[in-house]
RNA sequence: GGUGGGGUAGCUCAGUUGGUUAGAGCGCAGGACUCAUAAUCCUGAGGUCGAGAGUUCAAGUCUCUCUCCCACCA
């Protein structure tokens, strides 16, 4: 048994997450959880919502309300979905509570101790009218390159060039477009990672358990020479730069970079699950603690990896404090809606609220995983949703647990029946099942997500050619005695597919485990140490007791119809 | 512009260290079955593996050039 520590990166607050943000980063992280404490693991899944920074500001203003009120209200907003979507959080926190804060700014401290902070002073534009600093991409005008109205600061999205904020024409304030701004003078504190680079490439180097992807960007980084970084900023809502509640001289109006203390957050919030739950969060981050044998997982998607592999390991390790620093990690590209972006800002494609309303989280945590976006980006359309639900949830998996249980009922008195003759059919069983379990384990293992929801629908479909074959209905016309064993076997199956199921698909599991009168301690991956898989298969084959009573469940999966994809797609005709 | 990922059957994708007739699911065609959500099972037709050149006894799998898509960074 291990010890595994499953983050994933923090959903920001400003609104309800859309499927492409469920489905690169909460979902597979859940999915692992799950697998994982199945396998007998002691699994603590962190996550939290992301709230600090300028666009939760003006998500806030735009909303009219106060920042704090919104960010509660989203936060409410987003627990709400995540429980809609099964997410088994063993905690789901905030990144603006007091033991963020506090977290924060000891180890801004600790750096600063470490001599790896400093003050500078730069040069921003400051909009008098909104009476704040404009962060660059917030400041908006005309393109001394191609003349484009609507550049933003940072980059010209009509010709692609990159600008320096000063460098626009007719500079105005993208909040509240004023043109009255101005370049004033501002101190911050920056991070010296560059003095860091040595001990982050020796870290790196040692780093197995990460993508190819990952170590490139990590690398290029730092062939690049990390830049120091600014880690505060000029505005109101975060956590303020003090220490022991007293403000840091001229730093008054200043917050930290919501970069800096977002991923914090996953270690604040273990502590405001221990405190919550009577649990040790040390015995998780900190290795002169316990925490050397926790085994760390994050998953984030594709645009987080060089936070995680460096400016939060830079935060860690120049505290000089024995933090747990990740081992594995998962990253995710996007998932595209009809060949374009989903868009939080411009409501393009479907969120998470709306999602629920269309079809169970089942249906979509069943897509969302067998189409994943690992390797490369994964286009979601209505067509694709429906066509692999019908055929694997409800054709290969609802259809034969239907079919059997069913049966059983009608010809058994809907109890396990004895008797029968072990034969060649069982045999073929058999061989499959002891060949594909252990690779579906593996899958889960190496968090190849597409791979292990296929191996799952295979192992379903081999109740399907295993009944064909059996064909206890035709048995039953001359040997009652022969069926039997057709209808016990399959029983068993769909005992084991009902376990097998519960990592993707947790709800319809757990119907067809509560028909199958399966107790909870049983529902386990419980595999390991009990000889080869083919005996470990031959035992599950024959697990419950016979004259044990089962029922037929509903219909678990009811299938997508061709009106409910019309009727989506122009609901949600943003599309294309 | 730099870096990385991708371009494999109609569609979505697998293809370890280069090695027998390139695989899966969906879709399609034919057949079987009738317990079942007109579900299931079997069989089959579909690919000069983005283009070109090279290395090799042998390349989807290595090298180079070109091209298209995507992401990240500057």
């Amino acid at each position: 048994m291990a010890r595994i520590l499953i983050t994933s990166a923090l959903p920001y607050i400003n609104g309800v997450k859309h499927l492409g943000n469920l489905a690169g980063s909460m979902l597979p992280a859940d999915v692992y959880a799950r697998a994982m404490r199945l396998l007998g693991h002691e699994v603590l899944y962190i996550c939290a919502t992301d709230e600090h920074g300028t666009p939760a500001e003006l998500a806030a203003a735009e909303a009219g309300m106060e920042v704090s009120a919104y960010c509660d209200k989203m936060h409410d907003a987003q627990r709400a979905a995540g429980a809609d979507f099964k997410m088994s959080y063993d905690y789901f926190g905030r990144s603006s509570t007091q033991s963020n804060h506090e977290l924060t700014q000891h180890l801004a401290h600790m750096l600063e101790k470490n001599d790896l902070l400093e003050e500078r002073v730069s040069e921003q534009v400051y909009s008098v009218a909104d009476g704040r600093f404009l962060p660059d991409r917030y400041v908006e005008g005309t393109c001394p390159n191609c003349g484009e109205d609507g550049a933003r600061g940072d980059q010209c999205d009509a010709c692609g060039k990159l600008l320096d904020p000063a460098d626009l024409i007719e500079p105005y304030s993208a909040v509240s477009g004023s043109k009255d701004v101005e370049i004033r003078e501002t101190n911050h504190l920056y991070l010296k990672q560059s003095d860091m680079a040595d001990r982050l490439r020796a870290w790196i180097d040692k780093a197995e358990g990460w993508p190819a992807l990952a170590k490139s960007i990590a690398y290029k980084w730092l062939d690049e020479g990390l830049h120091d970084r600014a880690i505060t900023r000029d505005m109101k809502w975060g956590i303020p730069v003090a220490y022991k509640g007293v403000p840091r001289p001229g730093f008054e109006d200043k917050v930290f970079y919501v970069w800096f203390d977002a991923p914090i957050e996953y270690i604040a919030a273990t502590k405001d699950w221990a405190e919550e739950n009577n649990g040790d969060w040390q015995s998780w981050w900190r290795t002169d603690k316990g925490a050397d044998d926790v085994t760390y997982v994050e998953f984030m998607g594709k645009d987080n990896v060089a936070f995680h592999t460096l400016s939060f390991p830079t935060t860690l390790i120049g505290s000089g404090e024995p933090w747990k620093l990740v081992d594995r990690l998962k990253a995710f590209n996007w998932v595209t809606w009809y060949g374009g972006k989903f868009s939080t800002s411009q409501k393009r494609g479907v969120f998470m609220d709306q999602a629920i309303d269309l079809a169970p989280s089942d249906y979509w945590r069943w897509h969302l995983t067998a189409n994943a976006p690992e390797g490369s980006d994964a286009g979601f359309t209505f067509e694709d949703f429906q066509a692999r639900i019908n055929s694997d949830l409800a054709n290969v998996l609802g259809n034969f647990v239907n079919r059997i249980t069913k049966y059983c009922v009608g010809k058994f008195d809907g109890k396990v029946p004895s008797g029968g003759t072990w034969g060649e059919a069982e045999d073929t069983l058999v061989a499959e099942l002891a060949t594909r379990l252990p690779k579906l384990i593996d899958y889960y293992e190496t968090m190849e997500f597409r791979k292990a929801a296929a191996e799952t629908r295979a192992i379903w479909a081999t109740g399907n050619e295993y009944l064909t074959v059996a064909a206890p209905w035709t048995q039953y016309k001359t040997d009652i005695d022969q069926a039997a064993i057709g209808v016990r076997i399959g029983l068993n199956l769909v005992a084991l597919f009902g376990v097998l199921a519960q990592p993707i698909v947790p709800d319809a599991a757990d119907k067809i485990l509560d028909a199958m009168n399966i107790p909870a301690e049983n529902r386990t991956w419980n595999y390991f140490d009990k000889g080869d898989w083919e005996m470990r298969v031959k035992s599950i084959l024959d697990a419950l007791p016979h004259g044990l009573e089962i029922s037929a469940p509903e219909v678990l999966f009811a299938k997508i119809e061709d009106a409910n994809v019309e009727e989506w797609k122009k609901r949600f005709s943003g599309a294309g």
